[in-house]
DNA sequence: AGGCTAACCGAAAACGTTTTCGTGTTGAAA
DNA sequence: TTTCAACACGAAAACGTTTTCGGTTAGCCT
């Protein structure tokens, strides 16, 4: 078991200062010729390679970006991973990934675990518990520490920082409408409870395509879902109780679920009940039928905000307070679930 | 912009020196009550905290797990991810993901950089052009150097190293045999190539129940499909041409195409056509019909892989070259795509 | 011969810790 | 009064780099 050899060991080895081997593998021209071959060959000969430890600490600099999302196993948040990934992978850095689990306290700690020196800057989606709370203290120290955040899409508008995200309401607004459009007036919205920052926008989106089409809001028709675990029994009661026409979901597992449980009932999709789900994802491409969704991108979320915050982290003498929120454009996939 | 405080200010402002703060925080008998109270309330005022790369240099040891795996938006891998996570957090450790994307060089280039220090250990999954070309020098190197390495899933038997793998073999003969059992007689396989390991050992599962049961092999009713993404094509192919009764597929997505195409051609699952998949995903569980698959349990993997990993990290004085390979136990979950 | 300039190299500081060892002070025992 | 232990603290090394600055040697010019 032969360790990483290291500057010192090479230095002794060839009876030259521990400067020198650095001169020397860096190319400098302070060297002569004869002892800088001679350094190079020996370190490659022992496959010298820079500790990248001793080279953070000195550097101050990780080249590593923190990524704190509430949960992978989760198509959406494993594309912005990917996006993220290849940015950072082509600008030489790695990404940390740490799970909130939804929960606050574990984005607290994660973040502030990270923040000890263990990353440059961060990515982040906040949890659920966060968004409930309002409580953003950790992420304004972290700030203050001069460590730039990146948010995408469940975003803190309390925090100034940069944000990628997607303008959900009006990609709510145009998905209500589409189906108005196909001439569908009972229109079902099924969403998760309000302080999911996003459920909440595209509830607005929702509202707002129905009033103006000058469609009435029902609020029987209105399912606000808390435990997503447990969702089908109250979609089904929708279902059966309701004479809806057309069901726009907040997700693609709000949606597949409504479908079950319409065919069950030997209601016909799409023509007795039109199908639209936000998140494009494995489901809707699968299910029988196709779902139509709106598609997020995911991995152009991931890379714009890869970019933004090396961008950030590489601008030599930031003081440029200048935060900017970017919204990636979605778009609306038709599928067997909608007629048109 | 407050920066983050370190030893040297607090004892600037104490007037005291590094050593007297250093002992003071870790509670040292060494310090007067005094001094270690004042250190402390002081530090705890300015908030600090030690930096973790300083201590990485020191302890030679970063507390983080490097992962290596093919692809991010994958629910397996995502699963695993999740479970290495969990086990992580408990101990300390955080993670830091890279992918390969399913080539070699990637998988070389990203397993060197992490090894220069990052990490104190990987836990991967080799691509699919790693397990082609049966190279496995850089996993042998990073060995050589001391560090360990657990393997998941897609393993190199050629490796001397902890692994974390499922029974391929017997998951798949259980699988088929399940079919056999039902009265399928017909049974195509639809399957990846050869040099994917896993999918050479589900393809000798396969081969081995039909011969246990004496059923003829019939080369016309196995798919070995290259490219996943223009997988249905074939597949549409087989079910038209071939008089099959079931279908046994190494993955969830060449499964829902069978059944998607069969749907097409009005045959009736699982009446007429009887679908197992292996990987438990979230495509099986919400597809029309449901589908019977081998679940994985990705998050058990993960789980115990990193607990290897940890184990071994954290054995004092190795030498115990004793490597393990644990066997995840799987079970076929019975859905609808299948008679019983 | 004396002085100057290149050319080449090394010492040391710095990044932020921890820890060993040494040192000065105090009080009490002899 | 001397001696010794206990106590409280500081200096310095170490981890592996990079980089600045200073120093030595040789050769050249006057």
């Amino acid at each position: 078991m032969k360790r990483k050899v290291t500057l010192k060991q090479i230095a002794k080895e060839l009876d030259v200062s521990i400067s020198t081997v650095s001169k020397s593998l860096k190319n400098s021209p302070e060297i002569s010729e004869d002892t800088r071959l001679k350094v190079q060959a020996f370190a490659k000969l022992y496959n010298y390679k820079p500790n990248n430890i001793a080279l953070s600490l000195k550097n101050k600099k990780t080249k590593t970006i923190g990524i704190i999302i509430p949960e992978i196993v989760h198509h959406f948040f494993a594309t912005v991973i990917s996006g993220i990934e290849q940015v950072a992978n082509e600008q030489g850095y790695n990404v940390i990934v740490c799970l909130s689990d939804e929960s606050f306290d574990k984005e607290v700690i994660n973040l502030e675990m990270l923040a000890n020196g263990s990353t440059d800057g961060f990515i982040m989606s906040l949890s659920k518990e966060t968004q409930q709370k309002k409580d953003f203290h950790h992420l304004q120290e972290v700030i203050n520490q001069g460590m730039p955040i990146v948010m995408f899409d469940r975003v803190a508008n309390e925090i100034l920082s940069d944000k990628v995200i997607i303008d959900d309401l009006l990609a709510a607004y145009q998905a209500v409408n589409f189906l108005i459009e196909e001439g569908r007036k009972k229109i079902a919205l099924i969403t998760t409870v309000d302080y999911v920052s996003v459920g909440k926008l595209r509830t607005e989106g929702y509202i707002k395509a129905l009033k103006d089409h000058n469609l009435p809001i029902d609020e029987n028709i209105i399912l606000k879902i808390e435990d997503i675990d447990n969702c089908s029994d109250v979609i089904e009661k929708l279902i059966a109780e309701q004479k809806i026409d057309s069901v726009f979901a907040v997700n693609e597992l709000f949606a597949v679920v409504a479908i079950k449980e319409a065919l069950k009932k030997g209601i016909k999709i799409p023509e007795e009940l039109s199908v639209i789900a936000f998140t494009d994802g494995i489901i809707s491409k699968f299910s029988t039928p196709t779902i139509t969704t709106v598609s997020q991108n995911g991995v152009k979320m991931g890379r714009k905000a890869a970019e933004m915050l090396i961008e950030r982290l590489e601008a030599e003498d930031e003081e440029e307070e200048r935060y900017r929120t970017e919204v990636i454009e979605t778009n609306l996939i038709s599928r067997e679930s909608t007629q048109t």
